[in-house]
DNA sequence: CTGAAAGCGCTAACAG
DNA sequence: CTGTTAGCGCTTTCAG
């Protein structure tokens, strides 16, 4: 049924196999009559090529992947939405996309250029590394996304977080605020601390010492904005504002207060950083940084599928604009400090 | 470098190829001895098999699909992230997963048994009915998840929409609500219909005769929810629950109302349908149904991994039973009708 | 413009 | 227990 091959077409067509694989792939050296005549007995027998022949003999896979640091915690489901929309839209047909968080490897052994034409890596940790170096010296046509990395040969496509954070920072400044809390994003996330040295550089230029107090550790999530938020809540001094590494953590930062009888952002200003597809809808919609994951995304696999087919090179580095979102949960303070 | 081959592996073992090949996919045919020299010498070459000429003799591709029906609209993140997580759960090494949105295929023409070991649908709408068919009739082993179908010979796992709608409904009436007006799933799609359906059939067991103003129309987005629910705080006479058939439009639905002075709960409760995330962590906290979409892709891959490898069967349908979760959206009315 | 022959890397009879 | 041989379906020299 689905079995035909290309001998068999051969058969019907009077012609050798030779010929029908030419004349499917479209070569210049058929008369294009008797290419017509091939094509549509193909066609008439419902002809698909079988893929693993083709990858054996040609040396592809037709296999992309894209990769995620963990697909268990810190990977918010809108991140990998955009993500995977963003390069879903490029490769169309041609390419299987593969999908797959690299913690869930137990081994690299199948990472290798016989199956994977090219490997997009949404990094978030430098727990990642490993794979990327892995995938590296095997010669995969490798694009790093998300995260800075320094490896020479390597396209590498981030936001620029650090600059979000700090703008964002500004933003609450130039809104009066003096004594800013943060909450952290998830230990050893390159984009944990890269928000943080925003923060705080954004709070040194405008001459205010950071501190420690205000620093609240988080994990990305909603709970442990909640619970972060909470801490804060009960300092004896109050900060007036807190920047969420996340928006899912000013969620819950804005759920703590809200269950306390606080309320946003008009005893208290909360900014998120991520601009998820929900932020826009909660009450109070959220303040925050876009991150253009989508456009990277997209950008990143055009680099890679550009690669692939026509050995094209250029920039190896870029960084993508974020931007500030303002929205109704942080107001302006009138009373000074 | 990470081309060798068997061939090389019995050169240096002075063995031949079939012995390598028989030794490293752990043959009891072969010598126990040779067997382990033959495993360390490939282990230091870094040995890694050529899956596509494996693929080709084998007749097995070592794909599975995971399909959506878009990747586009309608498909909100935190259901797509639930399902890759329940499937990936499953199949950990020895497949690769590949994700897409069914109608971002132009044709079916990669669609074949070649190119995929088996299929996962995680079905929305009855457009995916032509590729469901065009997989079974190629004879793809294929579980359809979510959506209910009527074919023989194919897996399908769903959750209980109506009679959750239908749980849910009975609460908001027990809650002393009689006006409840529905904020419908998207048109066209079976879990819009199944909802509406358990709303409805709610209602009539409660002697309550549905009104048609009260059913507003949605797209299961936030945008529609917020939209329908303008339309519902217009109405002349305005009921006093609203049931939204996912969580997103519920929030929506919030989000207009606080815009509008209205309270939730105090002045109009609101319900959704989804359990996402965050909808615990929102102020209010949702009151929702959860359907179970995580456990339901890993039991929908493990049937199907289980298929393959040992052609093992059995019962193929499946319903999985959703979950009300009572949250703080919903408030008793104490005040007759 | 077309065909014969070889081979991609691997597995599977079939003999020993 | 091991080797010889053939072949999966396709592309690609190399000759016409």
């Amino acid at each position: 049924m689905s079995d035909v091959t290309i001998k068999d077409i051969a058969r019907m067509a009077g012609v050798s196999h030779t010929t029908v694989s030419r004349a499917l792939n479209d070569s210049p050296l058929i008369n294009p009559e008797t290419k017509e005549r091939i094509k549509s007995i193909a066609g008439s027998l419902n002809y698909t090529p079988n893929y693993n022949a083709k990858s054996l003999v040609l040396d592809r896979s037709y296999n992309l992947g894209l990769f995620f640091t963990t697909l268990h915690q810190g990977t918010s489901s809108g991140f990998l939405y955009a993500a995977l929309r963003g390069v879903n839209e490029v490769i169309k047909d041609g390419y299987n996309l593969i999908v797959r968080g690299i913690d869930d490897y137990t081994s690299f052994h199948h990472v290798n250029r016989k199956s994977f034409d090219g490997i997009i890596v949404m990094s978030q940790s430098a727990a990642d590394q490993p794979f990327i170096e892995y995938a590296a010296q095997r010669a995969i046509p490798l694009i790093v996304l998300n995260r800075q990395i320094e490896m020479d040969g390597v396209w590498n496509l981030v936001p620029d977080d650090q600059s979000g954070a700090y703008r964002m920072t500004e933003y609450l400044l130039q809104c009066g605020h003096r004594r800013i809390a943060i909450i952290e994003g998830k230990p050893g996330f390159k984009s944990s601390h890269a928000r943080k040295e925003g923060y705080l550089d954004a709070l040194r230029s405008a001459g205010i010492e950071p501190e420690d107090e205000l620093c609240m550790r988080g994990e990305y999530d909603f709970e442990s904005g909640y619970q972060a938020m909470v801490r804060i809540l009960e300092l004896k001094d109050r900060p007036s504002a807190v920047f969420c590494s996340s928006d899912d953590m000013a969620l819950g930062a804005v759920k703590a207060a809200a269950e306390r009888g606080v309320r946003v952002p008009d005893d208290i200003s909360v900014a998120g950083f991520d601009d998820t597809l929900y932020s826009a809808f909660i009450t109070p919609a959220l303040t925050t940084v876009r991150r253009p994951i989508e456009e990277m995304s997209r950008a990143g696999a055009e680099k890679l599928v550009a690669f692939i087919e026509k050995k094209h090179v250029e920039d190896h580095k870029r960084m993508f604009r974020t931007e500030l979102v303002i929205r109704d949960s942080v107001k302006p303070i009138s009373e000074g400090d």
